[in-house]
RNA sequence: GUCCCUAUCGUCUAGAGGCCUAGGACACUGCCUUUUCACGGCGGCGACCGGGGUUCGAAUCCCCGUGGGGACGCCA
């Protein structure tokens, strides 16, 4: 259903407006315009929506401008602000009313209200009773000694709408149903419908790409477009994000700023991973880079229905993409955005252990909870009352000769070669495993009854994901050993 | 109410008339692996909204019904 069109021609744009943060509905818009003109070597643009001047504030252009940089949407030419451009909007209006496609409307609120009242007990859709339609009022000189107006379009009364959706096809509309909708209030504010228009004009958009819930609105601006002798741009209506409850994604059911995603440890791409595959699809491929999603994306398989918002899959997507991750990308973004910090321990100690620990993790905000442990020194905190070895006292025992005799062995490879670590001792993964089956045999204890204990303590806290075998070659020795003091102590 | 859109496991989805006894993923669950937790591996549970057509043959095409969503603003 999706045309073709010369690839240089691409421009799309994302026009959030700055009436609240950056919400993960308006990401996957933003995404679908991002991943469509990648993948066609055409313009990503991003324009500011804030005609609505009572509801606007900076605060949310700030937040929705850096949550774009943070997940890699950066537009690719100036962005624009309708705010800057109310003069334009007022003389192309008033253009419009000279050709007799608009008309200036004196009525007041309470009229239009009254109407509108009216037809919905009739038990039809409420509209403008279209009072002021032929009466070619001239500014300042309505009915009654009014002055103030709203410019409305004269928006044809018979006949039909019609275009083609990329993604649903054909959609008419009969324009009996259709309303002279008011394209500049009468406080000179020009409305969203309006000013869509103009500027996609403005910026020679040639696929709009936005949520469904514009298709209504579509047929308006195509009556624009037309009393504008523009080119009509092709229009695609993505499908909702929705809450759990199926209803349209909303602070009550879930909605959540974009910045929460990002202080929750979401990776861009795991984030963009997940919302991508929210009506769209690639055979059963579930994990993108970002560089697949644009190879791969396309209208074809863009859902026509809404997609619930499904928590637990965004986390699974997420760890995957934690797991994929460069550990010294991820080192930095932890630096930046989790305050992470170490002391009394190297760069690569500190990166190893993140590879041992990012295949376990969803969130990247586990990993300086797993790791504060590890690279602080004197930050080991155990408490071993809980271990099962309490529960028999002559087993603890025994159990702490077979880790005393584990000490002491590494101790005397250790002195001997005069390095710090285990590893560099040549002492490794398999090395350590093969010591404690030897001395689990040795002393017949299963292997669990005393890696548990040791494990607790060489750690330093209870929920540290990190294999013991793993841990001890790449410790300072130094610390290790303190470590399982204490636990001989305990 | 009117108009627009729509309908496959609980959820995200594959599916373009025969490859479908409907595939994958998340979740749930059984087993295995195992140095706790986790990760991983192998299984299980689980869906074509209903009714009519069209066709040799329908999850797939058409119609009706029903369900769901959206829009009906001097919000965007």
């Amino acid at each position: 259903m999706s045309s073709s069109p010369a690839s240089s021609s691409v421009r799309v744009r994302f026009a959030p407006s700055p009436t609240g943060w950056l919400h993960i509905g308006g990401v996957r818009t933003a995404l679908f315009n991002y991943l469509f003109a990648r993948k066609m070597g055409g313009k990503f643009l991003i324009r500011i929506e804030d005609t609505d001047t009572e509801r606007s504030e900076k605060q949310y252009t700030d937040d929705i401008l850096s949550s774009l940089k943070w997940l890699g949407m950066n537009a690719d030419e100036e962005i624009l602000y309708q705010s800057d451009r109310g003069k334009i909007y007022q003389s192309m209006a008033d253009d419009l009313i000279s050709k007799g496609l608009a008309y200036r409307c004196f009525c007041t609120t309470e009229e239009v209200e009254a109407t509108r009242e009216k037809m919905t007990k009739e038990g039809k859709k409420p509209m403008y009773a279209r009072t002021c339609r032929e009466k070619n009022y001239a500014a300042g000189a309505g009915p009654n000694g009014r002055t103030s107006f709203a410019i409305r379009a004269k928006f044809p009364l018979q006949g039909t709408t019609a275009f083609t959706d990329m993604i649903r096809g054909e959609i008419t509309f009969p324009n009996t149903d259709l309303d002279d909708f008011v394209m500049i209030r009468s406080n000179g504010v020009p409305t969203y419908n309006y000013v869509v228009v103009v500027d996609d004009i403005e910026m020679k958009i040639s696929h709009v790409i936005r949520g469904d819930d514009h298709i209504n609105n579509t047929p308006k601006q195509i009556f624009l477009y037309e009393a504008l002798k523009a080119e009509k741009p092709l229009f695609a209506h993505l499908p909702m994000i929705l809450g759990e409850d199926k209803k349209k994604l909303s602070k009550r059911n879930g909605e959540t700023s974009t910045n929460a995603y990002r202080q929750h440890g979401f990776l861009p791409d795991g984030l963009l991973n997940f919302l991508v595959r929210l009506g769209w699809s690639h055979g059963d491929q579930e994990v993108f880079t970002r560089e697949e999603m644009i190879q791969f994306f396309d209208f074809e398989h863009v859902q026509v229905t809404g997609a619930v918002f499904n928590p637990e899959k965004l986390l699974w997507i997420n760890g995957e993409h934690i797991k994929k991750s460069n550990p010294d990308q991820l080192l930095t973004i932890l630096k930046e955005d989790f305050k992470f910090s170490y002391s009394g321990v190297s760069d690569a100690y500190v990166l190893t252990l993140i590879t041992h620990l990012q295949p376990k993790v969803k969130l990247l905000k586990e990993l300086p909870e797993q790791l504060k442990t590890l690279v602080i020194a004197g930050a080991s905190k155990v408490d071993g009352s809980d271990l099962k070895w309490n529960k028999v006292p002559e087993q603890k025992a025994k159990i702490k000769i077979a880790i005393q005799e584990f000490m002491n062995d590494c101790n005397s490879v250790v002195s001997k070669k005069g390095k710090p670590t285990l590893a560099e001792c040549g002492i490794g993964h398999d090395e350590i495993n093969a010591k404690l089956h030897d001395i689990g045999e040795k002393y017949t204890l299963k292997l669990g009854e005393f890696t548990q204990p040791m494990r607790l303590f060489v750690t330093g806290q209870p929920s540290c994901n990190i294999g013991l075998f793993d841990l001890l070659p790449i410790m300072p020795w130094e610390t290790a050993y303190a470590r399982l003091e204490a636990c001989l102590k305990s």
